[in-house]
DNA sequence: GCCAACGTTGGC
DNA sequence: GCCAACGTTGGC
């Protein structure tokens, strides 16, 4: 099993709309970054566990915990002219664009603030607190992902 | 295939 | 709202 780490801007989607769904499940559509895009096809799979992260908010940091319940399929936002991740060039034949389905697991007792996150040499290799680093979705190892959730 | 211009992300 | 750091686009 792995692990990984989503963001995804509260204002937008937050741990609590997740929780709020149906099953506590959602498509993570949008995605249109191919680094991120090639993680979900090729390397999420059922039962990963995944850090909710959100961003560009007022504490950005870790939130909570999901798990992967639908692995790879076509982003179908893509193919809606009225969708704000239209994309012309994807198609149902050939989706350039990819997504999973995420199930709620639980909340953290407190978020895990990004700024806490840098103070711990431990996680120095973790992808979100290298600098510049943007990309939406990201491998966290088995160490990291225990070392982070001992923080709680 | 290079690279400048442009758009986006996301912390601050 | 600013702006650094990227990724993408498109002219050449």
């Amino acid at each position: 099993m792995r692990y990984w780490l989503m963001k995804s801007e509260p204002d937008t989607f937050s741990i609590s709309d997740l929780s709020d769904r149906p099953l506590q499940t959602e498509h993570w559509d949008g995605v249109r970054n191919y680094q991120a895009r090639n993680m979900m096809r090729d390397d999420m799979k059922l039962g990963d566990q995944v850090f909710f992260y959100h961003s560009n908010c007022d504490v950005p940091g870790i939130v909570g915990i999901m798990e992967v319940v639908k692995e790879g399929y076509a982003d179908f936002s893509a193919f809606d002219p009225d969708d704000k991740h239209f994309d012309p060039k994807s198609s149902p034949d050939k989706p350039t664009w990819i997504m999973v389905d995420v199930r709620f697991v639980r909340q953290l007792s407190r978020t895990i603030s990004l700024k806490e996150l840098k103070q711990h040499p431990a996680l120095a290799d973790l992808a979100l607190v290298r600098r510049g680093n943007r990309l939406s979705i990201m491998p966290v190892t088995a160490e990291q992902w225990a070392y982070i959730l001992a923080l709680e």
